[in-house]
This record gives structure tokens, sequence and C-alpha cells, in this order.
DNA sequence: ACCTTATTGATACGTGGTATCAATAGCAAT
DNA sequence: ATTGCTATTGATACCACGTATCAATAAGGT
């Protein structure tokens, strides 16, 4: 397993924050079922991006890939990132080191937290931001049918390491 | 005062949601009491944006500004949507026609809902995400310093003319 | 193994934003 | 008001991230 650290290099090992990784194989299943060709590439990719635990670019993505799969060209990445978050696999972060990077998606989970410190993503229950919708929608009479949501600041961990 | 359009054509009045609007005098005197010079390029783009109700992007400012000001400069406008956002007078929308367009901001109105039909910009009051939030650092451990809220939808008058 | 065609890789291109730097214009002191 | 200092501006060149193009490659059904 590819490891891609995180732009804060200020630890090794990051805060250990624990959260369900998705599994690759379902990742190829689900291009699969789409239509899709499943590729070399395809593989590398979702390789690297359900292991990541870090937001991770298309840039980022690439050096990683080339790596085990030297040939893997630029468009073939930004080609690929584009088709996993359209099929709900990645999700943009916006607003951390710009917005072109991407995390797993974790249905259920959708409140993101990123530390600013150690730069670990963490997904939470989307429950209370189900409910802020539903509040939100009988307070202001508009229909909600798409939200984000983006927490920063510093995880458990790093807090007590700090 | 100019009238910006939004990108969503559709109707030449778009709906009517009531928001309080800045007052460009406060932009400037906020300006001044950081230590910056008042020029005529500032009044020109905080009144455009002071003003606008759409989500406007640095080239729609650009344009906006020439208007009345034909020498205004690209990368002054650039410069001045930085300055802006940083001074918290603008915020970035993120997920509407890209990541480049701005808003102005409201104090205690941080959760932003934007209509998907007639592209007009809504606040609303904080008060449920600051609960959220607190609810989210109680559950989790996590310190969260920042945050970003955007809700996309039908707007409460584009639902009944539709 | 073959054939069709989606996918890939290399390259060129486009767009949004930034660095540079001489010219301009605020602002404070005189 | 005039002067002098320097932040700000505008024009240009530049850069980075992402996309279009298109011939070559490789999935996968037959």
């Amino acid at each position: 397993m590819l490891l891609i650290r995180g732009i804060n290099k200020k630890r090794e090992v990051g805060c250990r924050i624990l959260r369900t990784t998705l599994n690759p194989e379902d990742w190829l299943a689900a291009l699969d079922e789409s239509g899709f060709r499943v590729t070399t590439v395809q593989e590398t990719l979702i390789d690297i991006f359900a292991h990541s635990q870090y937001p991770l670019s298309a840039e980022q993505a690439w050096d990683a890939a080339r790596q085990s799969r030297p040939k893997t060209g630029r468009a073939t990445v930004y080609r690929m990132v584009e088709k996993l978050e359209n099929l709900g696999l990645i999700r943009r972060v916006h607003g951390y080191q710009g917005c072109s990077r991407f995390v797993p998606t974790l249905p259920e989970l959708m409140m993101l937290f990123i530390c600013l410190d150690c730069g670990r993503a963490d997904y939470l229950d989307s429950q209370p931001l189900d409910d802020l919708i539903q509040h939100t929608e009988d307070a202001s009479g508009h229909h909600i049918t798409n939200s984000r949501l983006e927490l920063f600041g510093a995880c458990a961990d790093c807090q007590q390491t700090d």
C-alpha cells in the first residue's frame, strides 16, 4: 500500500483518527457496474485514493501513480479524478490548500473535518447536518437539494501533543 | 448603483430574497482603519461587491468596474478581491460555477444559501451552525476553529413560480 | 484469436490568477 | 498649497492547473 504524506510534515506518523477505509475492490466494481472498462491505471489510482487519509491533489496522485506505473499520463489522472468524483467515490475538499484536493467518500458520513495541524481527514456522522438542513428548510422556505459542510481545526490527538 | 445580473438569465428580475445590504462607506472605513489608502478603484469595486446579490467573479467585477472606470487593471481587481476577502468583507463561494465567486459577508449570518435557479445568495442566521459545531466538538473531541457551510437548492420564490 | 471501441499518453492549448516594474496618486508634513 | 515618500496601480509577461486533440493501445465480447 502506498503511503501519501500530508502537506504538514511536522510528524512522521500524524495523529490516529480511526475511520473506515473503503475497499478498492468495491470501487472497481462500481466502475464496472457503471459500464466503464477496468484498467490498470484505474486500479493504481483507486489504490492511491482509497487508501489516502489526506486530501490529495490530482498532481500528487499523478506523482504517486508514476512510482508504480511510470508511463501514467497526466490527463488520464485528471480524467479518473473526474470520473471518481462523478461516481461519488471521492469528494473535493474546498478551502484547504486550494480547492483541488480529494478525499474518499464515506456514505452517511458527509460531515468532513480536516485537521489543520496534521492534515488528516475525519468523517463524522451526518445526522446533525441533516437536522440542520431540515430546520433551515422549515425556517426559510427554501428547498435544499445539496449541501457542503467542512470543519477545520485541531483534531483530538493533535490537541494533546501540542 | 451598478446592477450585476446573475448567470441564470431565466428571469429579468430574479426572486426577491430580502437581506441587509452592507454600506460601502463602512467597507471604505474598514480599509482606512486597517491602514490602507482609500483610492477610487477601491470605491468602484466596493460599490460593485457590496451591492451585488449574486456571487461575482473577479473577472465579472473587472468588467463591471471598467464600465465606469475604463482603465481599471485586471491585476488590481484580483488584488482588491484578495484584500476584501482577507478583511472579511467578501466571502468565496465554492462549488457554484467553480470556486472563484464572491458574495458580501454579513456578520452573524454565516450560513449561505445559493438558489440554483435564480442564482441569488441568501444569508441565514448562524445559530444552527454554531450549535452543530458545539455538538460536534463535544462528540468528536476535535477543536473546531473554522467552518464552511453552503446550501444549494431552490429558494422560496423560485419554488412557487416553477 | 479477432474486432470493436473505450481508454490511454503525449502534446498543444486555454483560462484564471500572479510576479514584475515603471508610472501614478494618497496622504502626512511642511 | 506644495513637496516628498511610498502604497497602489496598470500593462505586460509569466505561470500553473486543467482540457482538447488524436494516434496508439488494450478491454472484453464474440
